[in-house]
DNA sequence: ACCTGAACACCGTTCAAGT
DNA sequence: ACCTGAACACCGTTCAAGT
C-alpha cells in the first residue's frame, strides 16, 4: 500500500501499474491480484490511507465558521500534495468512509452554527461540492503546465492568451488579467468558501463572540 | 468529429478509440493522426463543438441573477448529458476558448449586479469551480451505479449505508437520510449556486422587483 | 497531400501451474 | 493459502510504404 502511494506521488495515477507496483515489490503482477480485486480498488484503499490521516488530525475547538475553513483546506492542501486522490474522492464520495466522515464533520458544525436544518443538506452538499471541485481544478492546473514552468510563467502564459481576446467580446476578461495574475490559489479558495458559508446565513457574527465587533455591521 | 462524440456518449472517454472511431470512419487509426495530433486533442474539439452550441444559445436579457442561474444550469445540463466533458473542461479551464467564454458571460453578469470590482474575480472562480465540480460529481455518481439500478435505487442504497454508520458517531449523517432521499439534484446545484451569489452580496432584491419567481413548489 | 496497416511499447486482468 | 509468469485482449502512437 505504501508502495502504491509512492508510485502514485511520483507519476501521478497512471504511473500506478500492476507490473510497476509489482517489480517494486520484487513480485509477479498476478500476486497482486489475490490481495486486491482491482485497480480501483487499490486506488480506493490508497486514497483513504493518505486522507484519513489528514482528517483524525482536525480539532473542532474553533468556532464552527474556522473549523469548517480550516478542514477544507486541510482537504485543499491534500488533493494539491496527492494530485491523484481528487478524481477518486469524487468519484463516490456519498459512499466512501473517508468522504462521510467530512459530511459528517462539517455537518455538525453547519448544526453548530445554527444554519436551518431544511438548509442543512444543501449547504454540506456545496461545501463539498466546492472542496473537491476547487481541489480537483487546481491539481489539474498544476499537471497541466507540466513544461518545466515555474508559477509565474503559467500565469504570464494565461495572461497573454486573456490579453489576446478580443477587447469587444471580452472586456471581463481584460479587466481581470491583474487581478489574476496576482492572485494566491489558498486565498481565493478560502474566498470561495466563505461565500458559501455567507450564503447559508453564517456571518461573521460568531467571530464577535470571539471578541471581534461586527455584530450588525454591514 | 461528429462520429467521435457519438462513440463518446455512448460509452464515455474510454470509449473512445483511434480503432473504434477508425473503423467506424472505414480507414486505418494511422490515418486518423494526419488531421489530429493525438487524443486529447480529438477530445478538447468534442467539447469544444458540443458545449459551443448550448453557450450560444444563451440569452442575457434577464436579471443578472437568473441569467447567470440559467447559464450555470445549462453547463451542468450539458455535462450530465455528455459526462465526458465535465473533466474535459476541467483540465484548462483558464485556457480553453468554451471556458474563456463561460467565464466572460458570468464575470459581466456579475458587474451589472454591481458585485464590488475587488471581489469579482473571486465571484467568477468561485461560481466556475462550483458548475464544473457539481458537473463532475453528479457525472460520476450517474456512471459509478451502471449496475442498471435506477435512481431511487441507487439512493436507496446510499440510505442503507448512511443508516449503517454509528449513530453516536454519525448523527448528522442520520438526521440527513430523509432529506438525501429526497433531494433533487438540479434543485441542490441552484442552492449552491444561490449561496455563492449570496455570499457576493447579490440577494433576491433583483428578483423582487420582478415579482417573484416561484421555483420551489414542493 | 492524404491514406494504409503492420508494428512497438505499453496496459489491466486471467489462469493453469507451482509451493 | 499464497505466489508465479506466460498469455489474452486491449490501448495510443509511429512510420515505412503506398496513392
Amino acid at each position: 500500500m505504501a508502495t502504491a502511494i509512492e508510485l502514485l506521488d511520483a507519476a501521478g495515477e497512471h504511473g500506478l501499474t500492476f507490473r510497476a507496483l509489482a517489480t517494486k515489490l520484487a513480485t509477479g503482477p498476478g500476486t497482486l491480484y489475490w490481495h486486491v480485486a482491482n485497480k480501483s480498488e487499490l486506488l480506493a484503499a490508497a486514497t483513504d490511507a493518505v486522507l484519513m490521516d489528514i482528517l483524525n488530525g482536525e480539532r473542532s475547538d474553533e468556532s464552527p465558521e474556522d473549523t469548517v475553513r480550516s478542514a477544507a483546506l486541510s482537504i485543499f492542501n491534500a488533493i494539491d500534495a496527492h494530485p491523484w486522490v481528487g478524481p477518486q474522492l469524487s468519484r463516490n464520495s456519498w459512499q466512501s468512509p473517508t468522504m462521510l466522515h467530512v459530511f459528517e464533520l462539517i455537518g455538525q458544525q453547519l448544526q453548530r452554527a445554527g444554519v436551518p436544518s431544511d438548509a442543512q443538506f444543501a449547504c454540506v452538499t456545496a461545501l463539498v461540492t466546492f472542496i473537491l471541485g476547487a481541489g480537483n481544478q487546481n491539481a489539474l492546473n498544476a499537471r497541466v503546465h507540466t513544461g518545466s514552468s515555474t508559477r509565474t510563467e503559467m500565469l504570464d502564459a494565461v495572461a497573454h492568451e486573456w490579453e489576446e481576446l478580443d477587447q469587444a467580446d471580452y472586456p471581463f476578461m481584460h479587466d481581470m488579467v491583474q487581478t489574476m495574475r496576482d492572485h494566491d490559489d489558498e486565498e481565493q479558495f478560502l474566498a470561495g468558501i466563505d461565500m458559501i458559508l455567507a450564503g447559508a446565513g453564517i456571518t461573521k457574527a460568531t467571530a464577535a463572540k470571539r471578541g471581534k465587533r461586527v455584530k450588525n455591521q454591514k
